[in-house]
DNA sequence: GGTCAATGTTTGACGCCTCAATAATATATA
DNA sequence: TATATATTATTGAGGCGTCAAACATTGACC
């Protein structure tokens, strides 16, 4: 009747559980989702972008992305205009607002970060980041 | 103006695409989402149990849990009724029909997860599943 | 120039999650 | 017994994600 699950099947499951309970306790200590600081933190690394290049480079549904902008730059911390030689694109841009606000909360996030991966050493963050990186490749085309 | 990121940020993220990039691949390859087969997964090894140690071994809210079993007795996989003992508590079982697709979606399940995990071996899958409980322990309580 | 396919953005529908508030029941205690 | 407290389940509101459909614009080709 019963049957035990496979180690891969475990693992499936913690990880879900794992990132669920990730997103809500982030986002208590920055005041930012994770989606929202990874945009922010593209359009700072990059000055200026069309949302499609942001949408590959954060790996969100286009959806998803022009919600996400039109809140922000409601906020007023991203502002957006059509591109003058291809008016189908929209490019984004982050504001001295926004270029503050993601300043701030760098220390909340790294100080997330490193209670996250607290006792886990350079080698295993190392190995841990590779695997994840082959397990999207795994996954890339299912 | 630009600053890189720590390697703890990018697994950060990374950590997050990957999860959602899980998801709804899973749920195209098994016709279940990871949380109902996890709750189906839980009854078959306990074959009844009440819905609040049921939320717990699997760390789901307990609305959302509400919401799964309701939709799950809808649709035939599972048996709800109110503890005679303790007129709060409702006792969840699976049924007949639960048990047959549980079993039935077996395969697709192991199928995907050994795709997800192709070429990581089990020296690494327990050094990933160790690294996931700690983090799991370190974000406990924020 | 007119048509057609490709590209970029937006919207709607819907799933899953969380948190907060409510309701019902059980339990402890004055 | 009456009242306060704790536990369990439910509901409502709202965030974030996906997919599919609609729309505008561009570019290629006749």
């Amino acid at each position: 009747m019963k049957f035990t699950p496979s180690e891969q099947e475990e693992l499936l499951f913690l990880f879900k559980t794992l990132s669920n309970q990730l997103g809500p306790k982030f986002e208590r200590n920055t005041q930012f989702s994770l989606s929202r600081i990874e945009l922010l933190y593209q359009l700072v690394q990059s000055d200026e972008m069309s949302q499609s290049t942001l949408q590959k480079s954060v790996n969100i549904d286009h959806a998803a992305i022009t919600r996400h902008l039109k809140q922000l730059e409601a906020d007023g911390l991203v502002s957006r205009r059509r591109n003058p030689h291809d008016n189908r694109e929209t490019i984004v841009q982050i504001t001295e607002e926004g270029y503050r606000q993601i300043m701030n909360c760098q220390k909340d996030k790294l100080s997330f970060a490193n209670r996250m991966f607290h006792e886990i050493n350079d080698v295993e963050l190392r190995s841990l980041m590779d695997m994840l990186k082959r397990i999207q490749e795994n996954i890339k085309d299912f």
